[in-house]
RNA sequence: GUGGCUGUAGCUCAAUUGGUAGAGCGUCGGACUGUGGAUCCGAAUGUUGCGGGUUCAAGCCCCGCCAGCCACCCCA
């Protein structure tokens, strides 16, 4: 037996979850003022080398790269925020007027050790605002991501933000972050040894060495008088719109592309691979991707982890069934049941038997499927063209014509708590 | 990439000290020849994750691989 390769899933009983979070984070967007964009699923490698950056985990262990028969490089997408700004450059999008605001699902690649929440191809939603150096854009995209939260039902989960400052104040800070350790240095894990030199603030988050980061020097307290009174305006708007947040100097953020504010969004219901979402502010991203210096904020979050906290929090929506089942009771009405079945596809969600099973089977695999109303096609029914609707959750039956039937079921669409829109 | 745990029917799990694989659920059918969700009866389905080794004999012991889970790393 060929089996699906390590880290990667098919989607088959919870398609319709799918469908329902990809509806919600669609219509949260829209409602935002944020459109779809839909770039491939591949790109030049060093896109990410530039955007991503060569010091990240990403670009250094998780890119699924190949060479195509033209000897390019080629490399999976292992996030999305690095290829919309690719095609913001290469489209020129900023002639059309900035802010341009863009969302994104779908597929991202990281060759990873899998385990529950992380996956070697796992899916993201992710938006970017491009093109406001202020604050309200950083709020606005926290917000839009507390809201799709929220828009799916979810409530354990809980906003972190912190500001890594700019080229002007963080290398002051990772200077102080040094001298800090420096004396330290035997005593740290061996990865704290090796971050140590390549990327300083990384020795914030390590857990093995927590103990030593909380006496350690806040980055807050070395941001310039820009990045400070940035940061001070982004909380004083989250105060006012009355969203929840925690400041965590400790969050640094793993992308090399983030400057001033970064944010985080954990959930409580899961286990270690907490982050439902993450993003923050990248000024000059577009710059190193050979546009005009442009910046901007976003975020990323993870359906997969969305979709675990929904199942933990139970909120996952009902399975959506079938409006109508049209029964056949003899071989004889088989072909007028198919031909009601197909008529009353065209308005309602219909099923008819394609097994050959006998009335009685056909029955119970209407409850089976949870049809609400089964249409019973007999010879009398044939003949006087007035079939039986029978209603399956309360049991009852009338006689109608088809075109009563129709009239009857739509009234009922209206009502009906089996479909999410 | 590191460490630990696990792998038996579609699913959840049994199988004495190694002795020839079983139950529930689900599926399908029947009891019920124009009425489902209850009940009863019956049926189908396994290279015991894969490969090797030890043994008269391996689901069980040993080795390797693969996959999943948990933690680390890191992140979504």
């Amino acid at each position: 037996m060929i089996r699906r390769i390590k880290g990667t899933n098919d989607i088959i009983e919870d398609s319709y979850v799918w469908e329902w979070v990809e509806d919600k984070l669609r219509s949260v967007s829209k409602k935002f003022g944020f459109s779809e964009i839909r770039t491939p699923i591949f790109e030049a490698t060093e896109l990410f080398k530039r955007g991503v950056g060569t010091d990240t985990d990403i670009v250094q262990k998780e890119m699924y790269t190949f060479e195509d028969k033209g000897g390019r490089s080629i490399t999976l997408r292992p996030e999305g925020t690095a290829p919309v700004m690719r095609a913001f450059v290469e489209h020129s999008l900023d002639s059309r007027g900035l802010p341009q605001k863009l969302f994104y699902i779908g597929p991202m690649f990281r060759y990873e050790k899998p385990q529950a929440g992380r996956l070697r191809q796992f899916h993201q939603y992710g938006a970017e605002l491009i093109g406001s150096s202020r604050p309200e854009a950083d709020v606005e995209i926290i917000v839009l991501a507390v809201e799709a939260l929220k828009a799916l039902g979810l409530k354990e989960f809980k906003l972190k933000i912190n500001s890594t400052g700019c080229e002007k104040c963080r290398p002051k800070y990772k200077e102080a972050l040094k001298e800090y350790y420096k004396p330290l240095l035997p005593k740290l894990c061996d990865d704290c040894q090796i971050r140590y030199d390549r990327n300083i603030l990384r020795l914030l988050d390590c857990k093995k060495d927590a103990q030593y980061a909380k006496s350690a020097p806040i980055i807050l307290d070395y941001l310039c008088d820009e990045c400070k009174e940035h940061f001070n305006r982004v909380k004083e708007l989250l105060d006012t719109l009355g969203v929840d947040y925690e400041v965590d100097p400790t969050i640094v953020r793993g992308l090399d592309y983030y400057t001033r504010t970064v944010f985080e969004i954990t959930s409580t219901s899961l286990g270690a691979q907490d982050a439902l979402a993450g993003g923050g502010r990248y000024d000059h991203l577009i710059e190193e991707l050979g546009g005009r210096t442009t910046p901007s904020v976003g975020f990323a979050m993870g359906m997969e982890r969305v979709m675990i906290a929904l199942e933990r929090e139970k909120k996952l929506p009902d399975k959506p069934s079938p409006q109508v089942y049209v029964v056949a009771v003899e071989d004889e009405q088989r072909p007028r049941a198919l031909s009601i079945a197909f008529e009353l596809s065209k308005e309602f969600i219909v099923e008819t038997d394609v097994m050959g099973r006998k009335m009685k089977s056909q029955f119970k695999n209407a409850s089976k499927l949870g049809a609400h109303y089964v249409i019973i096609v007999g010879e009398e029914e044939m003949k006087s063209e007035i079939y039986t609707l029978k209603n399956m959750f309360d049991g009852s039956q009338v006689k109608l014509s088809l075109s009563e039937i129709k009239r009857r079921l739509k009234e009922e669409k209206c009502d009906s708590n089996l479909q999410w829109h």
